[in-house]
DNA sequence: CCTATAATTCGACAATTATTGAAATGTCGA
DNA sequence: TCGACATTTCAATAATTGTCGAATTATAGG
């Protein structure tokens, strides 16, 4: 992920309304949620949600499909894996950062039981 | 890390020049930059920079300390820590998300060297 | 074809953010 | 105290972003 992508995606990121949405989405899943259900839900009229469901579009960090009448917003997880990614590597340092945060399933710790 | 304070530190990382002045900072470890050399490195005029750099700052992911006659900024660890601690909760539907790429040393992937 | 529903686009305006030279502030050495 | 240096603050302006009602596009059912 280039420096660039990464800017649109944490300008899509960095507004109450869409971080709201984009929230709402990784918590719905694969199913994703029609617009105006998020419009409703989070209490923004529907243009302005049209507005910033468009910029979570064009940062890449949704996709969008049509389903009969409605249209389908749902949260791209490889999107986000690659900000992260970038993040990780770019802003931390290498220094783990929040090594503990991602990476708390260690059934394989056990490399050094030590002691 | 409050939903508010997430968005200050998007907000601020989300513009080329404050991107690329935090990059810096964290390469730059606890010694930190002065605000004159990382306007020279970035070819940001130094009125300019500053302004970044408040902003930075002001989202709480820089420290600034005078010493003689420069300012001396560096990267906050713990706040990066905390937003992406917070990106890692809400934004990734607990799905590891970047489980790989802040945890790539995986000397374990023998898991299915398959076919 | 007509109506109702679901969303988006348009347009006009408000609000915030970015850019810079010039002036002000703080620090040092002579 | 004076002059040079490092930065910030000011001020004026440009550019981008956010808001939302009204008009428009697309789909479904009768």
């Amino acid at each position: 992920m280039d420096a660039d992508s990464v800017i649109r995606a944490l300008g899509a990121l960095a507004q109450e309304h869409r971080l709201a949405a984009f929230r709402l989405l990784v918590q719905a899943g694969a199913d994703g949620m029609a617009a105006g259900a998020i419009a409703e839900r989070l209490g923004v009229p529907a243009s302005s949600m049209s507005f910033h469901l468009a910029q979570l579009g064009h940062a890449g960090l949704v996709s969008q499909r049509r389903e009969s009448r409605s249209i389908i917003y749902a949260a791209d997880y490889a999107a986000m894996n690659g900000l992260m990614g970038y993040l990780m590597e770019n802003c931390c340092a290498g220094v783990g950062c929040v090594a503990d945060a991602g990476c708390n399933q260690p059934d394989l710790t056990q490399e050094r039981t030590a002691a």
